[in-house]
DNA sequence: TATAGAATTGACGTAAACGTAAAAGGTGCG
DNA sequence: CGCACCTTTTACGTTTACGTCAATTCTATA
C-alpha cells in the first residue's frame, strides 16, 4: 500500500492517480482539503458517517469518503442534523435504484424547507422588532441630548 | 403583608390595586401571566435578571419585576443572550438620564441587527441550495419511475 | 387534621457538534 | 540519533437556557 507523502501531495495536488485506481489521503490532507478539523473527521466517523480504511491505525480516505463528506457538508449547510444525514446515507445502495433513499431525502427536505422558512419568518420578525426598538432608543437619546449636555453618565 | 390568593387573582384579573400601591404575585401566577415556566423565572433570578422580594422564602413579584420580565422576553425575541440583556439592564438608573444604557443598547442592537441579517442571508442560501437539491432528487425519482415500476425497495 | 396544591433549594440532564488537552506511537530527514 | 511533525485513542469541557426529578416545606381548604 503506497501512500502520498505530505510533500508530494502538496506539490502534486492534481488528483490524478498515476496508475493505481485508488488514491488515499490521510486525515490531515482530508481536513485541509475540505476545511474541517481533524476532530470533525474523527467525530463523523465515530457517528458512523464516514468509514475510512486503515493502514494499521492510520486512517486512509478514498474518493468514496470524499463524496460522502461532501454530502455531509451540504447537509449541514442546509440545516440537517448529522443524524438526519446519517439516516439518508445509510439507505444508499450502490446496486439498487435507491428509490427509498431518494424518497426519504425528499421527505426530510420538505420538512427542513418548512423549518427554514419558519426560521426566516422568525428572523424577519426579530429584525422588525429590533428596528422598531432602535428607532425608539434613538429618539430617546436625541431628546435627552438637548436638555442637558453635561453629566451624562 | 397581604397577598392575593390564587382564587382571588384568577377571578380578579384586572390589575387595579384596590388601595395599596403595591401588588404582589407569586411565581405561579407570574409564570402563567407571561407564558414562562417556574424554572425560567428562577433561572432568570439566578442569573441576576430578576430580583423579586421575598415573604419568607416565597418569591413576590411586583410590577417592576413584570416590566423587567417584559424586557427580557423582548430581548430574547430579538435574539439577545441573557448576558446581553443583563448588561443592558444593569445600567438602568431610575434617577439618571440613562444615556449610557441607551447607548449600550443601541450599540448592541446594531450588532445584533447585523447578525440577524447575516443569519437571514444564510438561511436564504440554505433554502436555495435545498430547493435545488430537491429539484434534482425529484428528477431522479421521476426518471427512475418509468424504467421499472416494481421492486422499488 | 388530612390532603391537595404551591413553593422552595439542589443538582444532574439535555441538545449539537465539536474543542481541547493528554499521553503515546509512527515516520521522514539531516 | 534525535527532532519535528503527523497521527492515534480516551475522555472531559464548552455553550445556552432551561427541563426534570427529588426531597422537603408551607399553605389553604374541606
Amino acid at each position: 500500500m503506497k501512500l502520498v507523502s505530505p510533500g508530494e501531495a502538496a506539490a502534486n495536488s492534481n488528483d490524478i492517480p498515476a496508475e493505481t485506481g485508488e488514491e488515499f489521503v490521510r486525515i490531515g490532507e482530508m481536513a485541509k482539503k475540505y476545511g474541517v478539523t481533524l476532530r470533525t473527521l474523527r467525530f463523523y466517523e465515530d457517528k458512523g458517517l464516514l468509514n475510512p480504511k486503515r493502514d494499521g491505525s492510520t486512517r486512509l480516505y478514498t474518493r468514496r469518503d470524499k463524496a460522502r463528506l461532501k454530502l455531509i457538508l451540504l447537509g449541514r449547510k442546509v440545516g440537517f442534523s448529522l443524524r438526519d444525514v446519517k439516516q439518508m446515507m445509510d439507505l444508499y445502495d450502490p446496486t439498487g435504484s435507491n428509490t427509498k433513499q431518494l424518497r426519504l431525502a425528499l421527505d426530510k427536505s420538505e420538512k427542513q424547507l418548512a423549518r427554514l422558512q419558519k426560521q426566516r419568518a422568525l428572523i424577519e420578525d426579530a429584525i422588525n422588532e429590533l428596528s422598531n426598538s432602535m428607532t425608539i432608543v434613538r429618539k430617546m437619546l436625541s431628546e435627552r441630548a438637548a436638555p442637558q449636555a453635561s453629566a451624562a453618565g
